[in-house]
Formats: structure tokens, C-alpha cells, sequence
DNA sequence: AGGCTCATGTAACCGGTTACATGATTAT
DNA sequence: ATAATCATGTAACCGGTTACATGAGCCT
């Protein structure tokens, strides 16, 4: 359901070809909503036959044709109807299979669930450095935009590293405690 | 696919029912993964019929007949293999139409945005006291094992708790901002 | 009498993923 | 040549949700 209003969100900034769609989702959602292209299209096909957008095709000569869909005055409702309902459920009820393996990792040893834990940082702290990139991609999107409609996009950003920098140091904390076992363990021997 | 594993999960522990397992789920992995009863019911047979799992029909006189379901060797493999997988996409890449609506913000005033955080802040505050039967729980459910078995439900605990404190932190710091920005206005007026 | 716990399911639906398919132009 | 960018899709599948359905026994 919610790729719908993202591609309702930036359509409803101006309008855009599928290809645009898959770029700005990108370089923006893709922190919290990763989007396939193949998706993409689908969704814009049954929003056009809701009525909520509209494509125009546009015939170029140095590159495919491309169509153009812009937000009718449904549209724009639908998604202002959705963002006034407030927050989903997901927003505190998140899904993590990787928390799940983490619940049974009595079943490894401590030493080889400190390596998962370990492995897992180690993608944080990549996560963290490609997540730098994000102020320079704002300015760059929203140069002709208003501050009071950037500061949002900041927020999400700011979202993300909080995130993040709580995972390193939360799987910094298990390490340890794990690496401590460890050690009382090898003692006992 | 997961809630396969979640239930393979729990059966390597000690056999359940479908009932159980419910249980099981509202009172531990409900923080990152909630299971509908239907959709338990559901993956059961499909457990069983891939062999993973054999269940007993127990006759009861004062309560309903149930069926207990247990492990077996195919079943411990696969979640083995599972666990040994190591971390999922989902551990970084985690999805959230809540920040969506955020991100959009900019089609509400500041005032609306603002609203709409507090009453997240309030959502997750409310979690946060929830949380706090969590010990509790661990060592309800944990008595007769082995400590190196609970330490890492207490870690998901742990990522819990940091997962939303950060959500609070984050809410209070937007809302800030965005009180700043509507005293701006009002003084521009 | 009414609500709770125990106990197990079916059916319809749908959002999203994976894999596959095509083809032009532009830059190296 | 060949890789990258621009550009748009189809088909099969599947994990998960929502809604619905049933019924016994226990507690107040």
C-alpha cells in the first residue's frame, strides 16, 4: 500500500516518468522503503486506472520515449487523506528476521553468534558512511525548494543515523558480553 | 519465510501446539515479528508436509483435543542452516511507512507535523512501559534453562529498548525544531 | 447470562519479490 | 566493442493479513 503514496508523495512535488520514480526513490526512500522498478510500474498502471494520476507520453528523439504522470486532484486527496491518519503501526511495530536469529542464538556458541554480531557492525558502520552522502543528495534535490519542506527530509535522515548508531553500539555491547563468556568458559577448562 | 524459522525456533526448544506457540509468540517475539494465529495454523501444515515437523493428536476430556508438533532432524537442519545464514537483509534495511509520512511532511504546516510526532512520541513511551515486563518474562519463561540460552533473548530486549528510546529522543528534537519554526511565523505575522 | 481461556482452522485477498525480457543511445 | 544510462514492462510466486467460523468448558 505504501508504495502507492510514495509515488503519490513525489508526484504530488511535480510530475514524473516511471524511470524518475525508481531514481528519487533511490536516492531518498530507499533508507526505509527499498522499491523494485518492476513494482514501480505496476503501481503506476493501477493508480492511473483509479484515476488518481494520469500519463502523458512524450516522444524523444535522443533517447526511448518516456510517459509522464502527474497527480490529479483525487490523487492529491487520497494522499493527503493518508498522510493525516498519522502513524502506522509499523512505525514502533517493526519486523526483523535478523532479531529473530539473534533471540535463538542459544543454539550457536557464543563465539560464533559474536562473529554473526560482528558481521552485522561491520555492515552498520558501511551503512553509516554511505548514509553521509544524504545531506549533500538534499541540498542537491531541493535547491529550489522551500527549508520547510526539506527540513522533513532531513528528519528521516536524522532517523537513519540514530538507528544505525544504535545498532554498532548495541551489537558493540553483545560482542562483549559474549566475548566475556567466552573467556569464563576457557578459564573453567 | 521467516515465521517458519520462528516456529522451528521455538519447537527445538520443547515440543508445542499450534496454541502454544501463539502464546509464545505474543509474549517474546511479538517486539519484532507478530504472528496472526491463521497464519501459525497455516504454516504448520506446510512444516509438516516438507517433513520439518510431526505432530500428535492429544486427547483431552476437560479442555480441547490438541495437536502437539515437534522437531525432527530434517527440521533441526534447516533451522541450523537458518541460523548459520547469518544476518538478513532486514537487519539494515528495514521499512517504515511511518517515516514515508514524514518525509512528506512538508504538505502539512509545521503545527499538523507536529501533532502527528507527539502523538508517536506518546505511541513509543507507552511501548517503553510495556518493555518493562520483559525481565519479568525472561525469567518466567527461562527458569529451568541455562543462562547462555536467555542472554540473547535479553539482547533483543536490550535492541528494544534502544530502538525506542531513540525514536523518543529523535520525536523530541523534530518537534522542537518544528515549534521553532511556527514562533518564527508568528513573529513574521 | 456473559465473557474469558483453550483450541483450531478456512477463504479471499494483496502487497511485494524474483526472475525474466527488450532495446535504444551515449560515453569510454 | 562494451559498459552504462535511459526507458518500460510481464509472469509467476509467495509470505502475510483480514475477515470469518466454530465450539467446549470455566469463572463470575
Amino acid at each position: 500500500m505504501s508504495l502507492a503514496f510514495g509515488i503519490l508523495g513525489f508526484l504530488n512535488y511535480t510530475p514524473m516518468s516511471g524511470y524518475d520514480l525508481v531514481k528519487a526513490f533511490e536516492s531518498s526512500l530507499q533508507f526505509f522503503w527499498h522499491a523494485q522498478n518492476s513494482h514501480i510500474y505496476l503501481e503506476l498502471k493501477k493508480l492511473e486506472k483509479k484515476g488518481y494520476i494520469w500519463g502523458e507520453t512524450v516522444i524523444q528523439s535522443e533517447r526511448p520515449n518516456k510517459k509522464i504522470f502527474s497527480i490529479t486532484e483525487t490523487g492529491r486527496k487520497e494522499f493527503m487523506n493518508w498522510l493525516f491518519e498519522g502513524a502506522d503501526k509499523d512505525a514502533t511495530h517493526f519486523k526483523s528476521s535478523f532479531l529473530m536469529k539473534v533471540f535463538f542464538g542459544g543454539n550457536m556458541t557464543p563465539a560464533q553468534s559474536a562473529d554473526m554480531l560482528r558481521k552485522f557492525k561491520t555492515e552498520c558502520e558501511a551503512y553509516l558512511k554511505n548514509m553521509e552522502a544524504a545531506p549533500e543528495s538534499i541540498e542537491k534535490y531541493g535547491y529550489d525548494m522551500e527549508t520547510y519542506q526539506t527540513i522533513y527530509w532531513q528528519f528521516t535522515v536524522d532517523y537513519g543515523y540514530g538507528f544505525i548508531k544504535n545498532c554498532i553500539d548495541w551489537a558493540k555491547r553483545c560482542i562483549q558480553k559474549l566475548e566475556s563468556i567466552n573467556e569464563e568458559n576457557l578459564r573453567e577448562d
